[in-house]
RNA sequence: UGGGGCGUGGUGCAAUGGUAGCACAGCGGACUUUGGAUCCGUUAACGGAGGUUCGAACCCUCCCGCCCCAGCCA
């Protein structure tokens, strides 16, 4: 954690509250998912906000679940929602909520609407309602069912909820202004007739409220003080006000924010489901999907998403918060926690000639030179290895500080060894296997004659290593911005953002490792086991390369 | 051409009438048995024009740009 509270333009309105008792001394805010997708990126920085406004200012915060449509709705994701919540590790107590708890409750609020003439059944078709709305600049027109008495609207709506009528045949609706410059007051629909299975509820409506209706009220049944919500909900608090106002009940206040988003990726729980279904990922918790599931398999860490959502802070201004943000904080836990290994992900055969025939030595190698406590491990050594194809050149370029002929490098923990021959497959030119003699009184790495060994390989025992898969991971999307490309933003899919290699060689002490686990491999990235992994076969996810100053210099220099 | 919002380095966030700062990215260097990590240095911004004021990123006016709203989605 980076330790200092975060004060932003949300906890500066809490401190006056408190300041100026408007609550009498309570916070209580909430996180109000609707279950029907999983839970993004995005959603974590509207829970840490919420769970940590709460838990700063010693005030609670509910989970609720805004479970007002069923048709896109389903336990699946509530499980989901409430897993992934668990694993950014916060804590909803016994406050787990459902809007649907609340049917009856809002059913009864809409009932005291129509009593007080200022809502009424509306038979309209949706073409219609739409028609009658007018536009942005035009004021619409009243409904020819507007003024029905209120007796006709409880008996009309009491039918509804009974099952009387198919679903789209009519709406209760707000009776508030037509002509009102906000759209959303121009007799908005509150109620509309669903006959849809609840994942909760059952079969026990036909009708379901809508969401404004729903969410401003469950936030008042709650008693929520302070209700954070993006920006985009900010032309819905006039509503939100006058539902309160009408009803005469508990006003929590809203506050907006802006939602996050993030370079080369989308955040949207629509648009996510639609890579989901469309077969563009392997599902939700596809590592490269920023759900918090994608996430999780990928190797993030919970640390590094919530240190991220306290770094880019919360403020009203649209933004794109760039990608290598994530990243800078998932590389810095990691650096701190991942064991080292070494793997080698494209072998390439090296055979030390000089070493003694069948000879074996196991090595010492530090864990985690950030952290000593970590210990050490032994890792078998001996007179044939395998080294990362792209750690040898047989015509290097300026700078080049790997294996080339006649060059030496050090074998990290191991022994010097200076590569004598190349051998290459005689069709392709291939470059097959590489011979080397080691100095043998360079074991550990490092010679008495204060010889400059600049290069550092890390390698495995041909004999000893263990084979795996590993998957690497690009990014998500071509472009920063895939959805204001001007066209469809399914061109704009990485096709090569996953790179799957089978013939991985891994060093001994990764047996039996377990899915979750993160490693550093050595000068490679930071890795983690995946689910798929099982006894004799490991598989890993790239989670993150290592910060690659040769890549960034041969970059450069190919664009000059 | 209605209404509601938002404009600070490349990106994100501060400074709330008194020296424009932090993080990431970038660039340069030191160190290094990971071309990692770490350390040091450095480039770079107040959308524009007026006004108020001794003094404006901050207050006022106008202009420009961007975002949201016309679901029986949330």
């Amino acid at each position: 954690m980076t330790g200092s509270t975060p004060s932003d333009f949300i906890r500066d309105i809490i401190r006056e509250d408190l300041r100026t008792n408007k609550y009498g001394g309570r916070v209580h805010t909430r996180f109000p998912p609707e279950p029907n997708g999983y839970l993004h990126i995005g959603h974590a920085k509207s829970i840490c906000l919420n769970f940590g406004v709460a838990e700063e200012f010693g005030g609670l915060c509910n989970l609720r679940f805004d479970d007002t449509n069923p048709t896109k709705e389903s336990a699946e994701y509530v499980e989901a929602i409430k897993r992934d919540i668990k694993w950014l590790g916060f804590d909803w107590g016994d406050r787990e909520y459902y809007a649907s708890d609340y049917f009856e409750k809002l059913y009864d609020y809409a009932v005291q609407l129509i009593k007080a003439g200022k809502a009424y059944v509306c038979d309209l078709s949706q073409e219609e309602i739409r028609e009658y709305r007018g536009t942005l600049t035009e004021p619409g027109r009243e409904s020819p069912y507007r003024n029905r008495s209120v007796e006709e609207n409880l008996d009309l709506f009491a039918r509804m909820r009974a099952g009387e009528f198919p679903d789209g045949s009519r709406v209760l609706r707000a009776k508030i202004d037509m002509a009102s410059p906000n759209v959303l007051m121009r007799d908005p629909v509150i109620y509309r007739i669903l006959h849809a299975t609840h994942h909760r509820t059952g079969d026990k409506w036909c009708i379901y409220p809508m969401y404004d209706f729903t969410h401003c009220l469950s936030d008042s049944i709650e008693g929520i003080t302070h209700s954070l919500c993006t920006l985009e909900f900010e032309n819905n608090r006039e509503l939100y006000d006058w539902f309160l106002d009408q009803l005469g009940v508990y006003h929590p206040q809203q506050i907006e924010f802006a939602r996050l988003n993030l370079t080369y990726t989308v955040m949207s729980k629509r648009i996510l489901k639609q890579l989901v279904d469309g077969g563009y990922v392997r599902g939700w918790d596809d590592p490269r999907m920023p759900t918090l599931s994608g996430l999780r398999r990928r190797g993030y860490t919970p640390e590094a998403i919530r240190n991220f959502c306290d770094t880019i802070g919360v403020a009203r201004t649209n933004s794109v918060v760039d990608i290598e943000l994530l990243e800078h904080h998932v590389r810095e836990d990691l650096n701190k926690r991942a064991p080292r290994v070494m793997a080698v992900l494209r072998p390439l055969r090296l055979v030390i000639d000089n070493y003694p025939e069948g000879q074996v030595e196991e090595v010492e190698a530090e864990n985690n030179p950030e952290d000593p406590s970590m210990g050490t491990r032994k890792v078998p050594f001996s007179g044939v290895l395998y080294i990362e194809q792209g750690d040898f050149q047989e015509n290097p370029p300026k700078g080049w500080f790997r294996l080339a002929p006649g060059q030496e490098v050090r074998l990290k923990h191991a022994y010097y060894v200076k590569c004598t021959q190349v051998i290459k497959d005689e069709q392709t030119g291939e470059v097959i296997e590489l011979h080397c003699t080691y100095d043998p009184e360079s074991r550990g790495g490092w010679t008495s004659d204060g010889r400059k060994v600049k290069g550092t390989l890390h390698w495995v025992s041909a004999a000893h290593a263990l084979p795996a898969e590993v998957r690497l991971y690009d990014r998500l999307f071509t472009v920063p911005n895939p959805l204001e490309q001007g066209d469809n933003f399914l061109n704009y899919v990485n096709p090569n953002s996953l790179e799957v290699l089978t013939a991985c060689q891994v060093e001994p002490s990764l047996a039996g490792a377990k899915p979750g686990s993160h490693y550093q491999f050595l000068r490679l990235g930071y890795f983690c086991v995946d689910p798929d992994s099982c006894d004799g076969k490991l598989v890993f996810n790239r989670t993150v390369s290592l910060r690659d100053t040769w890549a960034k210099m041969q970059k450069a220099q190919q664009a000059e």
